[in-house]
DNA sequence: CTTGTAGTTTACTAACTAGTAAACTATCTC
DNA sequence: GAGATAGTTTACTAGTTAGTAAACTACAAG
């Protein structure tokens, strides 16, 4: 009953897209209903400010979007340490894509808008954390199997996960920060590297 | 000749503080003047708009206190790999006392301030990026040496400092998002990890 | 002691921004 | 086709914001 509506579609993503580009703080409500072409008598309808519409845009992001990628190229089906350059690789061609299509690197979404609000709002700041902790559980599954299959050096999964999440954060904000993907590029090498992996040939 | 002021540093320091406590954007100009205490008509005396400030804040930031302290740590007279580690030690220490007296882990305002801004202000985004640059050369340095000496294996030093300056970055803002400094211990020996050497006793 | 210079203060405008209230409209169910 | 429900639109307020202009003040050198 009542009225069908794809605002609150439109809403989630206009707001990931102008906060992706721009930034959080930057983004005005009116500046995201406009791009969504809905009106702001709308925008409170269904949200009940900026940071409650924030929250959802990255729950959504990740739900709709991320997972199914990560599912995939951390797939249990692939050898743990082609998963690990299979996804660095792909975050490289990511971003040569988002660079084509945006005109810059826009790095990680989640990561920026975390450290750029978190000392201001807590519930972006306690989602973002969310989501960045189930990320990195992928990396911990991926170092726990290729050290029971030899391939690594034994030592401690979950620190070492945090550490090569840490590295690709930081590479993520170097890329937007100099707006160039190939920044990315040593990923793939450097984190068989910090892992101690032999080093073998590039990945398909 | 003409009356004397302090007007500008009282600029420069409060927007350095705003901003790194909050975030670019969101800090305003009123409010810069206020935490100052100088009225917005000596503001637009001595800057041109916000994004003036921010770079000769950030520059100012860099000269008078980062310099010192990066060339204090990453001093010839340390053996290479106890600069690294002396480093990123320190880089903790501050981040505890960041958090003391400002009640939050607020990271390193440079990269936070130049993810945030890059896609938006290309004269903020090349001064974060003559920095960032100026700081990795610290690591470059340490790594040479510290591959001349034979205390880690032979690799391409350049690679190596922006892969370690990528894990520390990382590492800065995943410490931020969490407001945990203790996020930022493992770094002394991850870095150690990193560049492939021994493990030692930990620094004084 | 006066004149030029460097910096300050006040008062203002115009645009923008978040947020609200209420009238309005489409659609489903009975 | 009468409600009820779900969503939309308009028009508004009150507060904030960037930026400006001009009068004002302290100081130093001649």
């Amino acid at each position: 009953m009542g009225r069908k509506s794809n605002a609150k579609e439109q809403l989630l993503e206009a707001a990931l897209d102008l906060i992706w580009e721009r930034s959080y703080g930057v983004v005005t409500i009116d500046a995201i209903c406009e791009k969504a072409g809905v009106k702001k008598g709308s925008f409170y309808y269904f949200f009940e400010s900026k940071s409650a519409l924030a929250v959802a845009a990255l729950e959504m992001s990740w739900t709709t979007c991320g997972k199914q990628k990560w599912d995939g190229l951390f797939s249990a089906s692939i050898p743990p340490l082609e998963r690990i350059r299979g996804f660095f690789q792909s975050s490289y061609e990511s971003q040569v894509k988002i660079k084509q299509d945006h005109g810059q690197v826009l790095g990680c979404p989640c990561f920026s808008v975390g450290s750029e609000t978190s000392t201001q709002d807590e519930t972006i700041r306690a989602k973002v954390q969310e989501i960045l902790q189930i990320q990195i559980r992928y990396f911990e599954s991926a170092i726990r199997d290729a050290q029971a299959e030899g391939s690594i050096p034994a030592g401690n999964p979950t620190a070492k996960s945090k550490c090569l999440f840490a590295l690709f954060e930081g590479t993520l904000g170097q890329a937007r920060i100099q707006n160039d993907p190939e920044v990315l590029r040593p990923l793939v090498d450097a984190s068989m590297d910090l892992l101690g992996a032999k080093h073998t040939q590039a990945v398909g």
